[in-house]
DNA sequence: TTATGTGCAAAACATTTGCAGGAGT
DNA sequence: ACTCCTGCAAATGTTTTGCACATAA
């Protein structure tokens, strides 16, 4: 068993009354592989190397579990797609307005925020998110060849 | 002509090279009635009881070309529709996780977060955006009764 | 032998687009 | 005439769901 499968499945046992299936592990050892932050079709692509027989209901159905038992991170923020995050920890992220992509963001969390929040609202506050977005490299660089 | 029409005329000719059509009068003027932050369809439903006959596909382009002339914001962030909003200056959000309500928050923008933000990243960065999440005041209410 | 999970296809939903006719300049 | 705009319907893209079968507890 190598390093990431070993990974894995540690954190799916996190998952309660719930099956370890080939399916989630491979979706979350794919997910854990790249730095970038899929949405869920480019997920299934990915599985399917491995899984040619998987459905995309199936991945759509397991992001979901997996985001909602903290597995993974749903980032639900501008563009079209929803996109899938390994890394749970909060951090924030910056999204290109020209093509999509999603990058984590070096900018400590600002945790202040969300008591400062409260304050001034009758929302019970769960959390914050922020989101930046801007040109990436690749699209300057686009823009520039134009 | 009434106070909201003027308004909305002299906003409207911020845009440039576009007509000032009944339906986009009356798309500003229902969208600057309310508070709340209404998607497509609800300014859709909101336009009909005006303008009996307009189309929806008509809502959509004219909400897409005020907001890329900054005369309506879009609110882009979580949750599957995109919302609107007649306030355009930058402020932040909160979103009900359990209705899909969104309000405004009187918490202070941090622009100096996007000069931070520049530092660490090579994106040419163009703004932010932070959402809140939470349970607003109706969903607690409705929870606690169950 | 009961719960849960899967693949597949269809449905649901939000949004965009093509087009023929209308209106303003 | 020409350009822009509208209503309508169809198409698109993403996500969810129903169902029959498969698989693990």
């Amino acid at each position: 068993m190598d390093k990431s499968t070993q990974a894995s499945l540690l954190t799916l046992e996190r998952m309660e009354n719930f099956r370890i299936t080939p399916q989630r592990q491979v979706i979350l050892e794919e997910l854990s592989k790249v730095n970038s932050h899929p949405a869920a079709n480019e997920v299934f692509d990915m599985v399917r190397t491995r899984l040619p027989r998987i459905g995309l209901g199936t991945v759509y159905r397991n992001l979901e579990i997996m985001a909602d038992n903290g597995i993974i991170l749903k980032i639900d923020v501008g563009g079209t797609q929803k996109r899938f995050d390994a890394i749970v920890e909060p951090h924030y992220h910056i999204r290109c307005t020209e093509c999509g992509r999603v990058d984590d963001m070096d900018v400590p969390v600002q945790k202040e925020f969300e008591t400062m929040a409260a304050a001034s609202t009758d929302y019970k506050v769960q959390g914050h998110r922020v989101e930046f977005f801007g040109i990436c490299p690749d699209c300057q660089k686009a823009k520039h060849d134009t």
